[in-house]
DNA sequence: CGCATATTTCTATTTTTCTAGAAATATGGT
DNA sequence: ACCATATTTCTAGAAAAATAGAAATATGCG
């Protein structure tokens, strides 16, 4: 992962709403949740949840899969244990002069 | 961390020249590096470098120590730690009912 | 087809963030 | 005291994000 696309899925999950249903996702594990369900527990109103279910779509965070009328999200663990890799890699290796940053 | 703590580190985190700053600091690990020298490696006008670095200390993801004229900055390994431990707790339990959630 | 459920798109308003010039402050050397 | 260096604060304009009502679309059932 390079900078560019750690930024934008940081800037995602740093909002409360966001963090929110990314959370409750990563709990519900492989089944994920439906948009409705995602509705009831954070009391939200539809239109603003799927605006925030779709950012976090757009980076790659959620996956959505329709089954009938129902349409189910997970979170992407994968993309996040990415993000982290980024965020420790060359983590503290120290005595590094400016010009090799 | 909880929830809003969370967000507000990710939030930090996912702007382009505030992660730059955080991932130069990471590289750079304990002796850190002076304000002028991120400006140097990042080439920002001195008023919205600082703006950016406040935030990160804001939120404890950077913590600075002055020498003389010069500040030094270092990014705060722990907190990020401490970040990452919540974003992947409760990761796939599965099975949980929402009204568990 | 007509209806109910599930979710999105459109639209507009409010709030927050980003950016950077100019002026101010802090520290130390001569 | 004066000057140079290092960094911050003030200020303001531009851009982006957050919020949510209303209308639209999608799917399946009787």
């Amino acid at each position: 992962m390079q900078l560019e696309a750690a930024a934008d899925r940081l800037a995602e999950m740093g909002n409360i709403t966001r963090l929110s249903i990314f959370r409750l996702l990563v709990k519900a594990g492989p089944q994920g949740l439906s948009v409705g369900e995602i509705q009831e527990v954070l009391e939200v109103p539809g239109s603003t949840l799927s605006h925030h279910i779709s950012r976090l779509v757009k980076v790659g965070l959620v996956e959505q899969e329709r089954q009938s009328r129902t349409l189910f999200c997970t979170a992407n663990i994968n993309e996040l244990r990415e993000l982290i890799d980024y965020l420790l890699s060359e983590c503290c290796s120290g005595n590094i002069t400016v010009t090799e940053l």
